[in-house]
DNA sequence: GACCAGGCACATC
DNA sequence: GATGTGCATGGT
């Protein structure tokens, strides 16, 4: 059963890397400006990008509401496609899934990302990586959608919260270290996944 | 220098 | 509906 298996990899990743602690971010929108700056866009970079806000005092809606396009573009440079990002702007707090899409610059993954680690809602959250993982594991179909892939978790693990922000952040942390997209390790078969990790990391 | 990074919107076929 | 392209910095 699909559910067992997500439960074992949950477990070994737990066990091996540790609780994640996600998201990284102070306050709550801190944590809604990393999610639209980290679009395809490696962390170190966003943390560049939110040291300049903060280090000016505008990393809040109101601060950056005050800001024209080229002024934020610039602070959020280090981030990448600044001009695209910095057109962006989430106005108000606990935004329904639907709002949240409408934005445009806001698609799948960053409004999960928002719903599940910005305002605490169940709903577990696809990433490149979640889905290399996924189908290197034979989990799911290769030209899976992102919302089959989002039913694959939810419909496969209980509703929580607390483990969807684990599980997720696990699964980034064994991508980034390991699921490559032309990695030396195309991934192993589930049942040598505690020896993979135990090779790659001890 | 190629490849990649916690994507997304839009044009074109 | 599927596929291609622009957006862009910075690390490996």
């Amino acid at each position: 059963m699909i559910s067992e298996q997500l439960t074992e990899i949950y477990k070994l990743l737990l066990n091996h890397f540790g609780p994640q602690h996600w998201w990284p971010g102070d306050t709550q929108f801190e944590i809604i400006t990393g999610a639209i700056l980290t679009q395809n866009t490696s962390w170190a970079n966003v943390e560049k990008a939110i040291a300049n806000l903060k280090s000016a005092h505008l990393l809040t809606p109101e601060a950056l509401h005050h800001l024209d396009t080229p002024q934020v573009a610039e602070l959020i440079r280090p981030a990448g496609y600044f001009n695209v990002k910095a057109k962006l702007e989430i106005i108000d707090t606990g935004q329904l899934r639907a709002e949240l899409l409408a934005v445009k610059g806001i698609g799948c993954e960053t409004a999960d990302s928002i719903l599940l680690y910005a305002f605490g809602r169940p709903i577990f959250v696809v990433d490149a990586y979640t889905a290399r993982i996924a189908v290197r594991h034979e989990l799911i179909d290769p030209d899976a959608d992102y919302e089959q892939l989002r039913g694959l978790f939810q419909s496969n693990l209980p509703d929580n919260v607390q483990l969807f922000n684990e599980f997720h952040a696990l699964l980034v942390k064994l991508g980034k270290e390991f699921c490559r997209p032309n990695p030396k390790c195309q991934g192993c078969p589930l049942e040598e996944l505690p020896h993979c990790l135990e090779q790659n990391y001890s």
